[in-house]
This record gives structure tokens, C-alpha cells and sequence, in this order.
DNA sequence: CGATAGCGTTTAGCATTGTCGAACGCGGCA
DNA sequence: TGCCGCGTTCGACAATGCTAAACGCTATCG
């Protein structure tokens, strides 16, 4: 017997794909891309657009990811806990950092950014809340990596892809990486994500001393490294972040 | 015979219920609120957890919901064309106006924000994409009811809430409002939603000439408003900006 | 200008699939 | 220690959603 509902795993399925094929998809390309019938593909998407999680463009009939999911996907980040916690403290660091803070939690394959000030300073800068990183190359996620098996299980089943020629790929020399993360309670991430740009994060724990998330802070590599080194007091601030943040979910300091 | 896939509608519920009850939700009281045997919504939930649209709080067992729906609704505004073509020119309104600026458009019973400028100061504000505003009381909710024959329909048939002392309700009284907007090419908010706030929104048209979304401005009325109406430069503004969207969009422009 | 190929949609029948009621194990509470 | 409530599992039935084939439509091309 199946364990999951059959059609609900087609509907999440679509959904997905939706969102992956960076552009309108027509219903011959779903049904054949899930191997389905185009009925039953139709069947699947005529609801999903009555319940408003897909649109359908009237002109070309082809399908699109609807508002619904933008309405529920904001009312996730109410619920969420960890950001209510974590928004008091983020924006002293910003502040007092100089650079733009980054919030993340495990999700599937990767860290989903839950929260994202921006660096303050009046360049126009794009809102990530909602975005994926990876967690082979980021420092949000090597910390996860580091203090969560589950998202060190993740780690090691993912393709780590590489993006700049820093970034580190071979899973011994990163299990080395996460050695030094729990020994000293940070990760950065020195150009191995984008070129010239480096980052700290440290981890989040919750009152049953699990990690729950990652805070940090990313930025030009000529402000926030001297010496190819993460500056000391840019790891200090984002520890205290992380420290606060965790004291707040309940977490004992001992 | 049903026309619509009962597991996938009974799924989309229980995703609303988790969003309207501020809280985490037990399984109980989510199978009695749908009346549902407590097997069935336990598959339906197993399903949605597997799939990431909602959590289980390990502790509790309390469900309330996951995070792909944030990731799939940070998807759709990448999609959004309307949302793509507006960018460029809502942050000239808001630097221009010194207002923030709010892009709308219908969905369910109420305007949903899909992109939001902060009001160029340094004031923390908070980013509303991704709520919820109602159509009888704000500008862009008048405008979209307006304009859009859908949006009308729901601002009949919803009930319309007093948020103020100057909120309108009676119908009448809100349809020779719409009739001044459609005459006038746009319509205010004069403390009919918050007290001591208005705002000015106009219609956005595709190139069939159908009301897609609206924009506009909102701010302390001591700034917007002169004499008790809104300031006429602020007006044009917001109307040229409409103008400029809807152009992009492919609209004719006679 | 008519034939064609592809699209999204609808239809009918079958068997797979999701639903239900009842029982289970496990906590907190008195 | 007994109880009540929780989330979870089990097994059987039939309602449910799936499949395959045919439909109307638009756009394309010989």
C-alpha cells in the first residue's frame, strides 16, 4: 500500500515544476514531464486553479504558479518562531556590522533564507527572503551542516556544485570544514559562494539544544576580511547575534 | 460527479486553516473544523508534511505550515510579469512622491500586495507583500473594483468591514464612489482604513485592455493630503506611473 | 484556402485509491 | 494508578480519481 496520497504528491510535483521552468509551462509539457495522462494532469491543475495555487493564462492556456501560494508562503514566515525571535537582533547587527544580515533554516537540499536586512547603506539592493543557498559553500549552511545530522546528511547526498574556484567540493577536505565550525562555533565562507564576496554565520539552538537555524552576515570581501581572514570582531558580533537569538527560543547558556 | 479533486480540495483547506489560525493546530481539532474522520486528515497532513507544505512540531505534535510554501511563494513573484515590469518604475514614485508604494492586484475577497518600496527615510517599516487588503476601503481596492468586473463582484458580495469612522459601507454609497473613480482615472483612501493615513492608487491595463493590478501610494495624510484632499501632484504622479506600467505591459495608449 | 498537427478540454468505465470507523500506544493529569 | 485526550495505525469497502480515446479549437503550412 502507498504511503502517500497519490494525488496530492502529483499536485506538489506540479507545483515544483512549476516554479523550476522559469516560465509558463502548457499542459502537454506537465502531464508528459510527470508521466501522466493529460487528463489526469488537468484534473490536478483545474483544481489546483480553483484553489488559486496555479493561474492560467487566458490567452495561451498555459499554466503558471498562482497567488494563493504567495499568500500562504507569507503567512509561514508569521508563524515562524525563529524569525519572530530572531527579528529584535538582526537589525543591531546590520547596524553595527555594516552589512547585510542573513537568516536560514534547513529545507530539502539546501538553506532557505527566512529573514534578510539590508546592508545599511541607500544602495537598492534585492529582498533573498524566500531564496535557496546551498550548504556545501555558504557559511548559513556549513554551520547547519555542522550542528544539524539532518542537514548533514543533505550535504553529503547532494551534488556539490562548484562556483568560484575557493569553493570546496571534495567531501573529506569539507568534513575538515565542519571539524573546524564545531570546534570554533562559526563557519565563513571566503569567496567559495560568489566571487569577492565573503561571510560568518554561527548556529541557532532551540531549548532542547538543537539547531534550529543560522544568522550571518555577508558582504564585499574588502570590508569584512583583513589579511584574508574574517575580521574578529565581525565573527564576535555575529556570535552574540546567534547567542541572543537562541537565549530568546529558550536555549540554557551552559 | 465531482468537478474537483476532493483530496486536493480537503488539502487546500486544512493549508488555509493552518494560516487563519494564528497558532499551531492539533490534528483533532483540524479533522472536527473540516469534519473529517481523524484518519483521513492524518493522511492528507502525512502527505502535505512529506511534501514540505506543512511542519509537525516534534514536541507537541501540532502541525502549521512549511516552508516550500515560502519558497514556491517567492516563485511566483519571480514570474509575475506584472510584478517584473513595475519594478522599474515604482521606486522613481516612491523617490519622487517620498511615499511607499504599494502594487496590488485581485485575489480572493481582498487586494494581495505582490510588491511593496519603503517610504525613502530611514523609518524601520516592515514589507507587506504577500497580505491581504480589503477592496472597499483602500485605494487600490477601489480601483481594482473599478476597473475589473471579478473585483466588483466581490466587493458586493463580501462584507464590508468599518476600520474607521469615515469607512464606507452602505453599497450605494460605494458604487457612486467607483463611478467618480472610473470617471477620474483613480481613486484615494482618506482615513477610510487606518486613522490619520491615505493613500492614491490607479489602474494597470494589459494590452486587452483588462484591469490587471493597480498602484499607488500611501502615507500620513499631514504629508499627502492639502485642504483634505490629496495633493494633485502626488495624483498625477501616481497616475503617470500607471500609465508608464501599463505601457510596458503592452497597452495602447489612446 | 483547405488540410494538418498540436493544443487544452471533455467524456465514460474500470479498478485503483482514498476514505472511514475502530482499535492502538503513549503521554499528561488528577 | 487510573483516566482521558492526543496522534497514529489497521483493514475493508466503495466511492474516487485515473486511464485511454475522442472532441473542438487555433495556428500553421503546403
Amino acid at each position: 500500500m502507498a504511503k502517500h496520497i497519490q494525488s496530492l504528491e502529483r499536485a506538489a510535483a506540479m507545483l515544483r515544476l512549476l516554479a523550476g521552468g522559469e516560465r509558463r509551462l502548457g499542459l502537454s509539457d506537465i502531464a508528459s514531464s510527470l508521466g501522466l495522462a493529460k487528463a489526469t494532469a488537468h484534473g490536478i491543475l483545474r483544481t489546483l486553479q480553483h484553489e488559486g495555487f496555479v493561474e492560467q493564462d487566458p490567452g495561451s492556456g498555459r499554466y503558471q504558479l498562482g497567488a494563493e501560494l504567495l499568500r500562504l508562503g507569507t503567512t509561514y514566515l508569521d508563524v515562524h518562531e525563529l524569525r519572530a525571535r530572531a527579528l529584535v537582533w538582526t537589525d543591531d547587527l546590520a547596524r553595527s556590522s555594516g552589512e547585510a544580515v542573513y537568516l536560514g533554516v534547513l529545507h530539502q537540499h539546501g538553506v532557505l533564507i527566512v529573514h534578510h536586512v539590508f546592508r545599511p547603506d541607500d544602495s537598492r539592493q534585492v529582498l533573498e527572503v524566500g531564496a535557496m543557498q546551498p550548504l556545501h559553500s555558504t557559511a548559513l549552511g556549513k554551520v547547519l551542516a555542522a550542528t544539524d545530522p539532518v542537514a548533514h546528511a543533505e550535504l553529503v547526498d547532494a551534488k556539490r556544485e562548484p562556483f568560484t574556484a575557493r569553493t570546496v567540493t571534495e567531501l573529506d577536505e569539507i568534513e575538515r570544514a565542519l571539524d573546524l565550525t564545531r570546534a570554533q562555533g562559526y563557519a565563513t565562507d571566503n569567496e567559495e559562494t560568489f566571487e569577492g564576496v565573503a561571510a560568518v554565520a554561527a548556529p541557532i539552538y532551540d531549548r532542547r539544544r538543537l539547531a534550529v537555524g543560522s544568522v550571518g552576515i555577508t558582504g564585499a570581501v574588502e570590508r569584512v576580511c583583513r589579511d584574508g581572514e574574517l575580521r574578529p570582531e565581525l565573527v564576535a558580533a555575529v556570535r552574540d547575534t546567534a547567542r541572543s537569538v537562541s537565549r530568546d527560543l529558550g536555549a540554557k547558556p551552559f
